[in-house]
DNA sequence: CGGTATCCGACACGATACTG
DNA sequence: CAGTATCGTGTCGGATACCG
């Protein structure tokens, strides 16, 4: 990992690795139920049921799924309170607000151009 | 539709169906494929063998679904010249476009993150 | 309450073969 | 070359049940 410093280019092989881990995490946060946690946490700490409650029709297991998923990317921060009955907090890390606002331009432009899908597949439809 | 203007105020089954209506595309539309097809479009026009090359990893199968899908929501336009063997070229809409660049963000989210990512994933693992 | 495990149906996806 | 159709399978994802 220091070597390459020494001939301040990356190798082909690194190029491709990163690509291909950049593949990766794109595959990965791509998906609806990730980007809809990341936009339902926001600036807020959200329990794990409130998530539930914010996020319509997502199941029990896709919501652990996805918070674990996240949470191994370091895009959100998990803390349990040792109580009883437990309570579970997650927040939004700093990658996880940067990427949240990405997501945001995304639900904006799904907002902005509704009338124009809507219409283009009416028409498609005929 | 027209009735609506008359109170100046969209009632509330128009929020809910506006709503459902966004989640249904959002669902659609944020999904890998769907994403790096209009990436990989950008301001050009492709033809399929060219998008089936740049997309790496896609099956003849999902780049045809998904580019029917994404010219059903009119994000992009198919155009088939009628020559033989046939030629198709496929160019992003006003709209797609405009899709274009909240993924150009999603993008350089990724690059930017990437050694975050990496490290935090290595953390968990452990 | 939050998490894990198990079961099982649905369908996403790839492979293949066939048309214009 | 681009598209459609069919088939098989692996994975996704919901329902349920059970632990801390």
């Amino acid at each position: 990992m220091v070597t390459k410093q020494l001939t301040g280019l990356p190798d082909e092989a690194d190029v491709r690795r990163a690509d291909s881990l950049g593949r990766e995490i794109f595959s990965d946060v791509a998906n609806k139920w990730a980007l809809l946690i990341i936009e339902a946490l926001g600036e807020e700490t959200l329990r794990f049921s409130e998530l539930r409650n914010e996020i319509e029709g997502i199941s029990h297991k896709m919501l652990t799924q996805n918070l674990r998923m996240l949470e191994r990317y370091g895009l959100l921060e998990r803390t349990v309170h040792p109580t009883v009955p437990p309570r579970v907090d997650y927040t939004l890390t700093e990658p996880g607000r940067a990427l949240r606002v990405t997501i945001e331009g995304l639900c904006d432009w799904t907002h902005r151009y509704l009338g124009h899908i809507e219409a283009a597949r009416r028409r498609f439809d005929a």
